[in-house]
DNA sequence: GACTGTGAACCCTTTCACAGCC
DNA sequence: GGCTGTGAAAGGGTTCACAGTC
């Protein structure tokens, strides 16, 4: 390995961390409400236990995005909102297609939280005629025969899987030749998909399993634990989409 | 600093790395198919693509089980499902409660994927007295008054949320103080609980906006790139599939 | 020859701790 | 004095590459 590794991480421009990128969301929720009730400035203690993080992980998050905050003061509540929003692209809104529309694909199209941030359900698609022309959240079901039209007509990106197993891998090479180029997948597969094309997954089973290991390992545990005090109860902390480590403070509204 | 931790991490006995906890029930799922289709071997490579990883990764994902494979063969499909679902904690079944009946605890109830992996659906309860006694996915809905005796009655000690934001800690904090230490919240809201209690998180809008950074940042990109070849079009990875061994020695002009 | 199991290297993320600024 | 912004240290997770085994 003589050979220089040419490659400048460029830590000033596009250089956001993936994992920074996943809690911009938290942080954005939990703006929104200070601006709802009119807060002018959060401190990053403040705002990080709002968001269910520490203040020194939310502070170097907001140190990729730049320098926003007042030494001494805090963060601007609206004015954080404004950035990360365009960071995250939802000063424009994004036309979503749901394909799928059975318990979960009319629970999701049912979903306030989609409208509210920049999302905007442009079509139900099914493959049960039955279905077609129904109205579902308000949205009339369309024929599974007219996705590549109605992904084209809309300018579809962003699309989600809602569709028994079975079917998903059909419906993803559909979407992705028609142009959607995010899949957000709640069917429990492996989609492949080609270079260039986001898949995020939403998999209820495996977050159950994820769930019962831990509580298997606390039944173990305090099989063990005889007259060990309850605080050696292990840091229990879910990695990626963990909530936290401690929250201690209780926050009722 | 410097806190008595005490935990070794002891490679071979209780130490596996939260990723690979997470990783556990996609390896779960591809091999019951494989059982499905009675194949009874798998390579690390076979099995790794099946789940969406590199192979890599997934054999050092079962050296922390253990030794569970033979060198030039690969892996016993039934001796895998056996061991993962045992180290997962679903040779026992877990009872489960449901709490909040709407579009998506509905949708949650219907779904599948929970009964045949080791969770029953123990109980669906509801503030709504419109909703009590109303069967749904077969099982009555119960009415919140009776969420302490019925996490009792049950012996359960895993929940899922799907209320509204609002509702969400106060259910939570019933659910823990009638003896669930494990919560799985829909809820677009951060729950906080005390040691022990581990709390996963499914947010919808969240992911969206996760997608829809990416999104945004691949039209940048487009725009950006006039005349650059097309190979420079972003290394994205999502289902990770990579046959790489490239390493880029490329200097971007 | 084929494939697993694993130390070591690499890389990403989190946490610490303090300089810098209001 | 209070709070942000950030290098530096610490901690995990992933990938490499090869020794070990069938």
């Amino acid at each position: 390995m003589a050979t220089g590794r040419t490659h400048r991480p460029a830590t000033r421009s596009r250089g956001i961390p993936e994992a920074t990128v996943a809690r911009l969301p938290l942080y954005l929720r939990a703006l929104t409400a200070l601006s709802e009730r009119s807060v002018p400035t959060v401190s990053s203690e403040e705002l990080a236990a709002a968001a269910g993080v520490n203040s020194a992980k939310l502070r170097k998050d907001f140190s990729y995005l730049g320098s926003y905050g007042t030494r001494g003061v805090g963060y601007d509540v609206e004015y954080l909102v404004y950035q990360i929003s365009r960071e995250l692209g939802l000063t424009q809104d994004w036309p979503v297609v749901i394909v799928g529309i059975g318990n979960l694909g009319a629970a999701l199209a049912n979903y306030g939280g989609f409208a509210s941030r920049g999302f905007r359900v442009a079509a139900l698609i099914d493959a049960d005629p039955a279905l077609a022309g129904k109205p579902v959240a308000g949205i009339p079901v369309q024929h599974t025969d007219d996705l590549e039209k109605i992904i084209k007509d809309n300018g579809v990106s962003i699309g989600v899987i809602a569709t028994p197993a079975g079917a998903a891998q059909q419906v993803c090479d559909r979407l992705v030749s028609a142009g959607v180029t995010s899949i957000l997948n709640f069917a429990p597969t492996v989609l492949s998909v080609p270079d260039g094309v986001d898949v995020r997954k939403v998999d209820l089973s495996i977050e159950l399993q994820i769930l019962a290991f831990h509580e298997q390992r606390k039944a173990g545990e305090e099989a063990l634990t005889d007259g060990l005090p309850a605080s050696a109860a292990t840091a229990q902390e879910s990695t990626d989409q963990g909530p936290d480590g401690d929250v201690p403070a209780v926050m009722p509204a």
